[in-house]
DNA sequence: GTTGAGCGTT
């Protein structure tokens, strides 16, 4: 279950968001992301846990969730890119 | 000590 999660404070790190997403379940991995030009926070994450149901229940549970003055945005993520073997840029119409 | 919609460096 790999999620988006937006609207954060730019105070929020990822090991506040591993505590929030744990309550509903355990949580793979938490990425914050920054800048890769001025490695600061763009405010932005993404959480992965190992189970769905946990991770639609830590969704639905934390969305919305107010958290250091900002209410977290949590929805599923978007398919980031194919893993690997992807050797030509049709693999990328996630859709077909 | 900066900012505020967004889908990530491999």
């Amino acid at each position: 279950m790999n999620m988006y999660v937006s609207n954060l404070s730019f105070h929020t790190s990822e090991e506040d968001l591993k505590d929030l997403f744990s309550k509903y379940g355990s949580v793979d991995s938490a990425k914050i992301i920054m800048d890769r030009e001025t490695n600061r926070s763009r405010g932005f994450a993404f959480v992965e846990m190992p189970s769905e149901e946990d991770g639609n229940a830590a969704l639905n549970g934390l969305n919305g969730k107010e958290i250091q003055g900002r209410a977290l945005s949590v929805s599923v993520a978007r398919q980031r890119e194919e893993r690997s073997g992807g050797r030509n840029s049709f693999s990328r119409n996630r859709f077909f």
